[in-house]
DNA sequence: AGTGCCTACTTACCAACAGTAACCAACTCT
DNA sequence: AGAGTTGGTTACTGTTGGTAAGTAGGCACT
C-alpha cells in the first residue's frame, strides 16, 4: 500500500491529508465503533445498543465519515421495516487490531492513570 | 496492571471511566505529541516546532492533561531562560507502539481512503 | 533606565463541533 | 385511527478547539 506518493506524507507537518484520517480513525466514536463491527455485521439499531451513549446523530455522522473513508460498507435492505447493515470493509478490518489495542492500553492502565490523577489534584490544591 | 477493579471497566458502557482515557490518548494532538516525544525528551518550542500546527495553547493544554494522567513527566530547570523538559512516563512508553500503529495507518491507507472520498463524492453529486 | 529578546505560558475572543431532544417518513399491527 | 418499528434529520445549545495577542521572569545591549 506504500505507494509513491505515501513517501511524501508526514502527519507531523500540518497540512498532511494523514491528518484528516487520524482525527478520524483517533476519534471517540470511531474506536468504539470499529470495536463493535469486530465481530461481524450489525444494524444501526444494534450499534446504538452497543455504543452505550451515543446519540443517533452522532452515530449516524460517524458511520456516515467511515463509509466515506471507506472503512465500512452500508447495505440497505428494502424490509419492512428498512434494514440498514453496516460491516467492516477489508481496509476496515484492518483498524480493529491497533483500535483494540487502545481500548486494551485504557483498560490495563485505568487504575494507574487514577492515582495519577489524584495525585496531581492534591499537588495543585496543597 | 490487570486488578480487581479492571475486570467490570467496559469503554462501551456509557460512564465507564475508560472513556475519558481513550478521549486523551485517541486525541488528535496526543497521538503526535507522544509519537514526537518518542525519541526522547524534548522541550517546550520543539515540540512546537514538531508537531507542526499545533498552537502554544493546545500543547500546553495537551501536555498538563498528559502530565495529570501520568503520561509525561515534566521537569523545571531554573536556567536562563527557564528550560521546561517533557519525557514520557513508563506508562506513557508503552503507548508509543499502539500509537505508531495509527500513523502508520493512516500513511498506509491514505491513496485507498482518498480513493473512496472522491467515489463516495460524485457518488452522491450524481 | 529603557528597549528588546528569550522561553513558556495565559487570556480573550470567536468559530466549529458535539450533545440533547424533538420531529419525520414509511410501513405494520391492532 | 392510533401506536409502534426502524433509521434517520433538524433546531438549538453548550463545550471545545483555534487564533492572536498579552504576560512574567530574566538577561543583555546601549
Amino acid at each position: 500500500m506504500l505507494d509513491a506518493s505515501a513517501r511524501e506524507l508526514d502527519p507531523y507537518q500540518a497540512g498532511c491529508p494523514t491528518r484528516r484520517i487520524l482525527d478520524l480513525i483517533g476519534g471517540r466514536w470511531t474506536v468504539l465503533i470499529v470495536g463493535a463491527l469486530g465481530e461481524g455485521t450489525a444494524r444501526f439499531s444494534e450499534l446504538l445498543r452497543r455504543v452505550d451513549g451515543i446519540s443517533q446523530k452522532m452515530l449516524t455522522q460517524t458511520l456516515r465519515s467511515m463509509e466515506r473513508d471507506g472503512l465500512v460498507i452500508r447495505t440497505v435492505t428494502a424490509e419492512v421495516p428498512v434494514k440498514v447493515e453496516y460491516t467492516l470493509s477489508e481496509a476496515g478490518r484492518t483498524l480493529t487490531e491497533p483500535l483494540r489495542a487502545l481500548e486494551r492500553w485504557s483498560i490495563e492502565h485505568f487504575s494507574g492513570v487514577a492515582a495519577s490523577r489524584s495525585e496531581y489534584e492534591s499537588r495543585i490544591a496543597g
